[in-house]
DNA sequence: AAAAAATCAATCAAATTCAATCAATTTAAA
DNA sequence: TTTAAATTGATTGAATTTGATTGATTTTTT
């Protein structure tokens, strides 16, 4: 048998079964174990797979670390737990949108349903997106180089050819009377039509923007379901009386 | 048996098993083992097959493809000097757009001219060219993972919405019948629709692209002005019957 | 913690496959 | 026809791949 062929034969068998021991390929390619060991440093060094003490192992994308940025944002904790939130209410096949943003950006890491596909106008989520094998759109338009978001003309009217399960959407002030604010008007356009162009449309908030408020209004409090991790019961009543809230809770 | 011949049952006997021994030529063409080794040798340098020892074995295009981090490794230094050369054909004012890949890549750090507008299909290219405080548009749609490069219909249409001074395009292969060539389709479409849009169009290609072909059609070689540091001076006399070609030396 | 078992990397010799060369044959041109 | 060029199959020593063996390392068991 040919170094190809046993290649092929190689990695395929670990597509079916994600870790397999080095007797399992002697026997499927019917050559000796020194052969195997090749080939597994081989294609070790490939990429293709990780050798284990008794065999090799499908390599998996590693895991959530956090990258500078992410360490340097501020109420880090609590966007996490938002963000961990927000991903679970994605479902197998879902086509969502994820807003730029830091906080949407941590939902990345926990995203757990398959067969998704992602559009998003946020350049620090691409890597993130692609690290866990997500199909990725992107909106095109110009690039505010402060948050690294697409925005303006272009941007809108890429978005607008898709048609979308879920949004998720960061905004800056919620506040009772001016709805959810941010403070860009350019950006607040863009989360304004990812919000109409959903079916579900979530806005994420961590307790420091609630009863504030921006410059540029994205929309009222009642065109997306809020979450956020503020406790204070009286001031969650209040935004209940207009919206859905979902409490996030450590 | 004739040469035209045999290769067509070598290639035949390839497209049914992937990888084929040797002995199993000799055996379908019933011709000697030195006969079998030297059409294989031909076949290979016209990319039909990969010669693998033993045999001969099915080359699937897209998997050859190097990653970007292999490529930015690999003639980094001709491809700053191409990269710096062309930068100096951007004039005041210019909108252009910069093909992804790691020649145009180098382009970047060397740009002078003011008051231009880029776009560009390149993710890698995007920090670049915030990090200089240049306008960047990018196109939307679909990330291929390998080449951090945006594709596909979205990407296109994206695309079409501008209207350009130059492209700078980077390719694969450059052949005098083939044309420009690279190995992904939606690429090459990608690539070709850029030229179409521009008033000027460059090819970026360092010695190692030319006299080879990929599998994707870009453009025919007149469609754009070529950029190499090859100098071999019967090579290029080859070349400039057909297109203009700029020579950077060292 | 020590012993036993399994797995490993490193090395070697045998077998296979390779590129290079050359003479014989075929093909093409003068 | 004669000569030159190209193609072929055989032969050579060189290079590569292979399976077996060694002692070292890791894991499991006692």
């Amino acid at each position: 048998m040919l170094t190809p062929e046993r290649h092929r034969v190689i990695l395929q068998l670990l597509q079916e079964k994600e870790v397999v021991k080095l007797h399992e390929f002697v026997e499927a390619t019917q050559c000796s174990e020194s052969t195997i060991r090749r080939d597994l440093s081989q294609l070790e060094k490939q990429k293709k797979l990780k050798r284990v003490h008794g065999g090799a192992a499908l390599l998996q994308q590693k895991r959530e670390e956090l990258s500078v940025f992410e360490k340097s944002t501020k109420n880090i904790h609590e966007k996490q737990l938002i963000g961990k939130y927000a991903s679970s209410l994605i479902q197998d096949g879902d086509c969502i949108y994820l807003d730029a943003g830091t906080t949407t950006l941590q939902m990345i890491p926990y995203i757990q349903a398959k067969n998704i596909v992602v559009v998003t106008n946020g350049m620090m989520h691409i890597d993130a997106l692609l690290e866990k094998d997500i199909p990725t759109y992107v909106v095109g338009g110009l690039i505010k180089k402060k948050t690294n978001a697409l925005i303006g003309r272009g941007a809108i009217h890429s978005l607008q050819q898709y048609s979308l399960d879920k949004c998720f959407i960061g905004v800056n002030g919620v506040h009772i009377d001016s709805g959810y604010t941010t403070p860009d008007p350019e950006e607040a356009f863009m989360k304004q039509t990812a919000i109409h162009l959903s079916r579900q449309a979530f806005v994420l908030a961590d307790h420091s923007k609630l009863n504030e408020s921006a410059f540029a209004k994205i929309a009222e409090l009642q065109e997306a379901t809020m979450i956020t991790n503020e406790t204070d019961e009286e001031l969650l009543a209040m935004y209940e009386v207009k919206t859905t809230v979902e409490v996030v809770k450590a």
